[in-house]
RNA sequence: GGAGCGUUGGUCAAGGGGUUAAGACGCCUCCCUUUCACGGAGGAAUCACGGGUUCGAUUCCCGUACGCUCUACCA
């Protein structure tokens, strides 16, 4: 394992893992991997108001089941731990008051209120966000502008506070961006951010800049929208003198609502009728289910491939990629700057294909799961096999199957007999009885010999047989849909079809 | 408002000074199949706008427009 190389996914336990979510942990895996290189989960817990409780293990379980394990996690352990940034708050408030000494960053007692007047109060027209910043905190209650027995005695009375950076007036901030390239930032336009909070935890500027420190990293990806705090970040890593290390940086392109405009969110699948969620989650605060892609029916497979096509492209006509493959394949100078509307069409298609590609016994389990959740519990997997080889064809989703092979097991509880009365007659009704008859002294119960036997009578009773596949067809299944019936025939045994014939004819005399 | 980033068919996209501007999803037509699919063959549909540079710009440069992200003691 290559040392030089790691890189972490630092998601928040506040909820389900969504699409952008995931797509960043697939290309954080990839190119670790791709340099023989160490894949890290870090838990970014230090919001207390907004932690929720199993968030953590879904993520984990989300990453199992995309097959993207970490090396080194909370749950995994690993040489840097802690893995879970609460687990390090001592070592925030050091730092954080290590700036404060350096003069990079000072104490503010400004409470929310204060805030709230200072905000209200600088806004104009033109500057509807106006910020804490080098003009602003000459006005507010800091240790920048209060004299320092004041701050000393606010301090030991302790006085809730923050500490904020010291953004420099007049400085050009410089970002090496691995998909970008160069970024610039005038250090005057950006904000002193709070580094602590005032309840001692750490924001994520202070968190992030301590943790990849802590832990080696070498590359980061994250998603756009935290380019415009890359100023702050690069700023920490020089105050801390650790600009030697600072990894390297990677800013992801947003996936963006499949109509209109904007970031995607939960919202949009209820909305649009399609999950934003790697699976399943439930909301313990509101009990509130949103579904996910594993429960909809898709293979992990899928899910990872069409996330990986979704902001990269290798440049040739390929789009079906396994991890493995991936990993051989991606590059960060062919991800897109662009955000992409996520199409749920397409995704869908990705699915079909790899059900299509796959080795039935790849997704054997899941299906017969989703037969068992329908009350049918299969116990013969050899022929539960067949079955599924024969219909993946016609499955777009893994739920698929339930509509396109419940048949195969038990009769169709109702009978499209509707399609074939118009054009039934006493012919066709005397043909199947005859049928019916030949097919009970049948031997060798194969597809051919079926077909064979019902052409021969076919032609004996002078009808054709196009006019007596549909019937048989809608007998055997129930609707217009499926494998060759004679196929149909051979899987569900003799006694079954003539069974199923001979219900068919009472329905229809 | 400001900053940063972006803009090739409806969507995902390849390409990149001279091309009939790939391919995929979706849509439409046809073939195969007397079911539904799969598969196959076709079709409609695109370089945001304005200036430059150039013999020539979709491609390079500058503007404009539009969009997105950020502008929290959230990440």
């Amino acid at each position: 394992m290559n040392e030089k190389v790691r890189v972490r996914f630092a998601p928040s336990p506040t909820g389900g893992l969504h699409l952008g979510g995931v797509r960043t942990v697939l290309y954080n895996y990839l190119f670790a991997k791709q340099h023989g290189g160490t894949f890290i989960l870090r838990i970014e817990d230090t919001d207390q108001a907004r932690y929720v409780e199993g968030a953590e293990d879904y993520i984990q379980e989300c990453l199992a089941w995309c097959g993207l394990v970490p090396d080194e996690s909370p749950l995994h352990g690993g040489p840097f731990a802690p893995y879970r940034q609460s687990e390090r708050k001592e070592m925030y408030r050091q730092y954080a008051e290590q700036l404060v000494t350096q003069g990079n960053a000072y104490y503010a007692f400004d409470t929310p209120e204060e805030l709230e007047i200072m905000r209200t109060a600088l806004k104009t027209h033109d500057n509807p966000s106006p910020t804490y910043n080098y003009v602003s905190r000459e006005k507010m209650r800091n240790s920048l502008v209060l004299d320092q027995q004041e701050v000393a005695r606010l301090l030991a009375e302790n006085t809730p506070h923050v500490i904020r950076i010291k953004m420099p007036h007049d400085e050009t901030l410089s970002i090496s961006d691995m998909i970008r390239g160069e970024v610039n930032f005038h250090s005057s336009l950006v904000d002193d951010k709070v580094l602590l909070k005032a309840d001692g935890m750490p924001t994520y500027h202070l968190a992030v800049v301590v943790d990849d420190h802590a832990m080696k990293i070498t590359h980061a990806f994250r998603g756009e929208e935290w380019s415009p705090s890359a100023p702050v970040h690069i700023l920490l890593w020089k105050y801390l003198g650790w600009v030697d290390e600072m990894p390297q940086w990677a800013h992801l392109p947003l996936i963006l609502k499949p109509d209109g405009h904007g970031k995607l969110s939960k919202r949009d699948g209820d909305r649009l009728g399609f999950p934003v969620f790697a699976m399943n989650w439930t909301d313990p605060k509101t009990n509130e289910l949103v579904t996910g892609f594993r429960e909809l029916g898709f293979l992990p497979e899928a899910f990872i491939n069409l996330l990986a096509v979704l902001g990269w492209n290798d440049g040739s006509e390929q789009e079906l990629f396994s991890l493995d493959e991936l990993v051989q394949k991606f590059s960060v100078d062919k991800v897109h700057k662009g955000g992409a509307k996520f199409n749920y069409e397409k995704a869908k298609w990705f699915n079909h294909e790899w059900i299509k590609k796959l080795p039935v016994s790849r997704y054997r389990l899941q299906v017969a799961e989703i037969f068992a959740g329908n009350g049918l519990t299969v116990v013969d997997d050899e022929k539960f096999d067949k079955v599924l080889e024969l219909v993946k064809d016609r499955c777009t989703l893994l739920t698929d199957f339930w509509s396109q092979a419940s048949f195969f097991f038990e009769a169709p509880k109702q009978l499209d007999v509707d399609s074939i009365k118009p054009k039934w007659s006493d012919d066709k009704s005397m043909f199947f009885d005859i049928v019916k008859e030949k097919l009970i002294l049948v031997e060798d119960w194969s597809a051919a010999n079926v077909e064979i036997l019902f052409k021969e009578t076919a032609t004996e009773k002078n009808i054709k047989l196009g006019e007596l596949q549909l019937p048989f067809r809608i007998m055997l299944v129930g609707g217009k849909f499926g494998p060759g019936v004679f196929e149909i025939a051979n899987v569900i045994g003799k006694e079954e079809t003539i069974e199923r014939i001979q219900y068919a004819l009472t329905l229809l005399s």
